[in-house]
RNA sequence: GGGCGAAUGGCGGAACUGGUAGACGCGCACGACUCAAAAUCGUGUUUCGCAAGAAGUGAGAGUUCGAUUCUCUCUUCGCCCA
């Protein structure tokens, strides 16, 4: 018997697949469609374990949709704007473009190594123009529909490199790069106006019924709707205020009011323009970040005004006004207001500035005397000194209440307050999509109108400048329009637009008037069955809804709301971690194995120590490259491994054992295929084919139910069963054509998982490739049956018997039963529990 | 601090709506083949016990004839937000 040669066959596959273009779909209306997604990667260089897990899981659906009759749409592409290239082309002296493409024809080649049944016609890349341009023009859609404007902002600015950050940049309050303290600085920047959509993204949750729900309860908690109350405090103090307006969503805790805090930019800031002691003061806020966390860690300040402002609830009390550092203007209005005894941050100013704590909510374990002492008590329980409001619930009743006192004396009002803001695109950098946008000489923007579209981006920019390149290229920025002297907008937009309408590109990624084709986009959309990390649960997947939305908004032609009907986010990629004896992390393959104990390999005095298994990362050198593993052992074999360790929703381990074995199933799949191929040539007259087609038809059932619930891990468990089977009873001369019938089944079952082995062997047994195998519900009927018995609860022996036996004659065969009746002879029996055909339960 | 989730052999993990706990794989042990090794094949493998048997799904309680599964309390870990 030769042995499966799996490298010769794999590329006679592929081969075979693109000439065929065995993958490429277009709209057939007569089919069911099954559009099948996978987040598309970033072209970084080389694909790594994370990208075989999630296209090996979204190539097994659409392979099985396939096979199931459904017209799949199963493309990939390219997220190929984005810092890295830019980065990259720095230090080697390159540009972004040339970078990007190469990676792109390197991972092209990788992927395709896979076997996967991707169609490659429809291949996008964000980078190029052809995509871009479409983006552009959505962008001046949206402008028209005022779902795009400017304002001033705060960014994470880095001092030293003289840029801009984002946040995932700023690590411990430093410039990733630089180390240099991250600053606050305001620029003019375009916003998406995604807010403007807040109620009704949160109430499309509610229709996402094949969406993981932590992913729902995260994305709603991002929104973050709250119920508050917007409450005006009369002012007095030596300037022109009458008012400062603050929302709350704890209204009911007025009678412990002791300060409020404004934002250092609250209007009442003007009045301070000139003030020495306030420029300082607001130089310092700008050291804090802008994220809610170094808010929250860092230490709170005030600058304290003349200012003072009155209880609504309780006129005799008056309090000071400060600006404080914790208080930003994005938020409510700009300006809280300070109930030290039940929120913290307040908590920490009043100490600091020693201003007045007083208990007004008490826990139900406490009495009235209940006084907060070391930390604010934020929980729910009854308010206490608080006047008429005493011995409310809260924070329910009692935040009702209070808001319609409030309004009724016209000193507030019900409000529903987002946590979701307005989505910044703006970012100062060259490797990305131009806003199609410029400016005249006084800052006014003028969109470029559609016959100069694309915005090209400039070539043989110059990288090595700090800030943002385009800002240099003056032949680029300055143009004229209508005569109309312009200069550009530098900015180019977050990547993370081009990767919220690419779903829609590829419906029709060579339509050249508009960035969809309705007609395509009718019939493949919604996306059926998204697959990625859970890493995007919430900003890629928001902006993509929130982009479909803003499409839809005011288009009569076009009203799709969600995008992505069911998503399935996948779990990790790890690998154990290995150090030296000086603590370095060690790569596995620097590594050598004797007698069970792991050495380095350039020096085997070295014994390694073996750390837990975590996800792959280059930093902690516990990366396997996938194209060595083709490699070795053949992309069914990696394909097989990736899914059958662990559920796909959990993290995996990857295992040289575990890879090595997969290897071995496929060589003993290919053992039982000869086999099978030398017993067809035989004939038989003996005849066992009940039992083949039982097992067989019941292997179909376990497999499909498997497949249609992403327990993938299970289909490789069944796999080895039926394995086991036809191995250990091939030698009971099945009729020839019952053997091949099944055995042709059995094979198409693979085909979603080991695509290449699969198809081979069905090639072998003369087998078109048609569809799924079907199942025969009659043929599942069991003719013997175990019945357990129980006493008392303990299992203590198995009946076999027909199916639907009565619980009489049960008993009778459990008198038969000495191995079981022992238990029961001479005792009283107390009464049966019979759940027919699983269970008998004997209460003695 | 808040939200969500998880905890099952030496390891990864099975167990459908409460009904034989440990499928399948890895590892390990023994055996066959071999001069030998590798490869391959076979047998075994939750723990204690020679055995009959007993205990057993993070800990403790509860519901039930019966709980890995449902309820409550706690512990630990993971993810997200802070």
């Amino acid at each position: 018997m030769e042995r499966y040669n799996f490298k010769s066959v794999e590329e006679k596959w592929q081969q075979h697949w693109e000439k065929n273009k065995t993958f490429s779909s277009k709209i057939d209306k007569n089919k069911k469609k099954f559009y099948c997604l996978e987040m598309f990667p970033y072209p970084s260089g080389k694909i790594h374990m994370g990208h075989v897990r999630n296209y090996t899981i979204g190539d097994v659906l659409a392979r099985y949709k396939s096979l199931q009759g459904y017209n799949v749409l199963h493309p990939m592409g390219w997220d190929s704007f984005g810092m890295p290239a830019e980065n990259a082309a720095k230090q080697n002296n390159l540009d972004p473009k040339t970078w990007t493409e190469t990676n792109i024809a390197k991972m092209k080649s990788q992927l395709k190594k896979l076997g996967l049944s991707i169609d490659w016609d429809r291949e996008i890349s964000t980078c190029s123009e052809e995509y871009y341009k479409h983006q552009q023009k959505f962008f001046l859609e949206l402008y028209e529909k005022k779902l795009v404007y400017r304002k001033e902002n705060y960014v994470n600015w880095d001092p030293v490199d003289e840029t801009v950050l984002a946040n995932e940049q700023v690590i411990d309050g430093k410039g990733w790069r630089s180390g240099a303290i991250v600053e606050r600085k305001k620029l003019n920047q375009w916003f998406f106006n995604i807010s403007k959509f807040s109620q009704d993204l949160l109430d499309g949750l509610e229709k996402l019924d094949n969406w993981p729900n932590k992913v729902k309860v995260m994305q709603k908690n991002w929104i973050g709707k709250s119920f508050g109350c917007e409450v005006n405090f009369k002012i007095e103090g030596d300037l022109p205020i009458e008012t400062i307006k603050c929302f709350t969503t704890r209204p009911d805790t007025l009678f412990g009011f002791s300060f409020i805090a404004i934002s250092v930019d609250h209007e009442i800031s003007n009045f301070y323009k000139n003030n020495k002691e306030f420029i300082k003061f607001k130089k310092m806020c700008s050291k804090t970040g802008t994220t809610e966390e170094a808010i929250a860690v860092s230490e709170k300040i005030g600058f304290k005004t003349n200012l003072k402002a009155i209880n609504p609830l309780n006129p005799k009390q008056k309090v000071p006004v400060y600006f404080a550092n914790f208080v930003l203007m994005d938020y409510g209005f700009g300006a809280v207001f300070g109930c030290p005894a039940h929120d913290q941050r307040d908590f920490d100013f009043a100490k600091k500035y020693d201003l007045d704590i007083k208990t007004v909510v008490k826990p139900d374990n406490e009495d009235d005397n209940y006084e907060v002492s070391t930390e604010a008590y934020p929980g729910p329980g009854v308010l206490i000194n608080s006047d008429f409001l005493n011995g409310l619930k809260a924070p329910d009743l009692s935040v009702k209440k209070t808001i319609e006192i409030l309004e009724e004396k016209k000193l507030g009002k019900k409000q529903i307050n987002f946590r979701l803001k307005d989505w910044g695109v703006s970012r100062q950098r060259y490797w990305g999509c131009p806003i199609p946008i410029a400016y005249d000489e006084n800052g006014k923007p003028y969109p470029i109108p559609e016959k100069l579209l694309p915005v090209k981006l400039p070539e043989n920019v110059d990288l090595n400048v700090n800030g943002n390149p385009l800002d240099n290229e003056n032949n680029w920025r300055e143009i004229t329009i209508d005569g109309r002297k312009l200069t550009r907008e530098t900015d180019t937009l977050d990547t993370f637009v081009c990767s919220s309408w690419y779903y829609l590109r590829f419906c029709s990624p060579k339509e050249e008037k508009y960035g969809f084709n309705k007609e395509e986009i009718d019939y493949w959309m919604p996306v059926d069955q998204y697959i990625g990390g859970v890493e995007h649960a919430i900003l890629h997947l928001l902006y993509s809804r929130f982009f479909m939305r803003a499409i839809s908004y005011e288009n009569k032609n076009f009203n799709l709301l969600e995008p992505f009907d069911g998503l399935f986010t996948q779990g990790m990629v790890c690998h154990e971690t290995y150090k030296d004896p000086e603590n370095n992390w060690v790569s596995p393959d620097e590594i050598e194995t004797i007698n069970g104990k792991k050495y380095l390999k350039i020096d085997k005095s070295k014994p390694i120590t073996v750390g837990p298994s975590e996800s792959m990362s280059k930093s902690k050198k516990n990366t396997i490259d996938p194209e060595n593993i083709i490699e070795n052992y053949g992309a069914d074999a990696a394909r097989l491994f990736i899914l059958s360790d662990s559920p796909p929703e959990k993290d995996v381990q990857w295992s040289e054992e575990g890879i090595a074995s997969s290897h071995k199933f496929i060589q003993k799949l290919w053992g039982l295929n000869s086999i099978i191929l030398d017993e067809i040539n035989k004939n038989h007259e003996k005849d066992h084919d009940s039992q083949l087609e039982k097992t067989t038809n019941k292997f179909l059932k376990t497999i499909t139910d498997n497949l249609d619930h992403f327990s993938y891990n299970k289909i490789v468990a069944n796999l080895h069963e039926i394995y086991s089977f036809l191995f250990n009873q091939i030698k009971n001369n099945y009729t020839k054509d019952t053997l091949i019938k099944n055995y042709r089944k059995i094979l198409i079952t693979m085909v979603p998982i080991i695509p290449h082995f699969s198809n081979e062997c069905l090639k072998l047994v003369k087998c078109e490739l048609e569809e799924w195998p079907k199942y025969d519900k009659s043929l599942l009927k069991e003719e013997i049956i175990k019945i357990v018995i129980q006493i008392n609860g303990k299992k203590r022996g198995l009946i076999n018997t027909e199916p639907d036996i009565s619980e009489d004659n049960l008993i009778k065969l459990i008198d038969r039963d000495e191995s079981i009746n022992k238990y029961i002879k001479g005792k009283n029996i107390k009464r049966n529990i019979y759940i027919k055909n699983k269970i008998l339960n004997i209460i003695i």
